[in-house]
DNA sequence: TCTGTTATTGCGC
DNA sequence: GCGCAATAACAGA
């Protein structure tokens, strides 16, 4: 299992991952920089929207809402659903995938930022800065990208 | 088992 | 707008 911490802004992001496999992702405001996996770099410099071949272990068949991170996976890159929209196709209620989202061990990699309220942003931990700053950079990005054919 | 936790939603003032 | 009830799934005791 390897470890490393890449900077997003004022954070600094820490990946645990082996292989191809995230395992977990978290916020801190402090931590020396070291390597992580290069689409995780490129992500958050902007410069990419795809983790592929990375993959989440929440995903795994069995992991506990595994269901409900697959269903936040296909979200594309610069669009949100809300967490209604979630649990209808979760097959869930949609106060879960919110103790789903807060249990999220690997944000980014399932990108639970995309997940949003009805009438507002919805929350995230630990702070709610990194989600609005995510959602920019990606809805900003999205224009030079151009996966959407027009 | 039972309890606490939870990043929501919609209805009635 | 605000308060509040409904409500699913998991961890931990």
């Amino acid at each position: 299992m390897k470890t490393g911490v890449c900077r997003f802004g004022l954070w600094k992001v820490n990946v645990v991952w082996s292989e191809n496999i995230i395992h977990k992702i978290s916020f801190s405001r402090t931590g020396e920089e070291s390597y992580v996996p290069h689409q995780i770099r490129q992500y958050l410099s902007g410069k990419t929207a795809e983790f592929l071949p990375l993959k989440s272990i929440a995903i795994t068949d069995g992991y506990p809402y595994s269901k409900i991170y697959k269903a936040v996976s296909d979200i594309p890159y610069g669009s949100t659903k809300t967490y209604s929209d979630i649990a209808k196709i979760a097959d869930t209620h949609h106060r879960t995938v919110g103790v789903a989202m807060k249990r999220n061990p690997t944000p980014l990699v399932i990108p639970c930022h995309r997940v949003v309220s009805k009438s507002g942003i919805g929350g995230f931990t630990p702070d709610l800065e990194i989600k609005k700053s995510l959602l920019k950079m990606e809805k900003e990005n999205t224009k030079s990208f151009r996966f959407i054919t027009d």
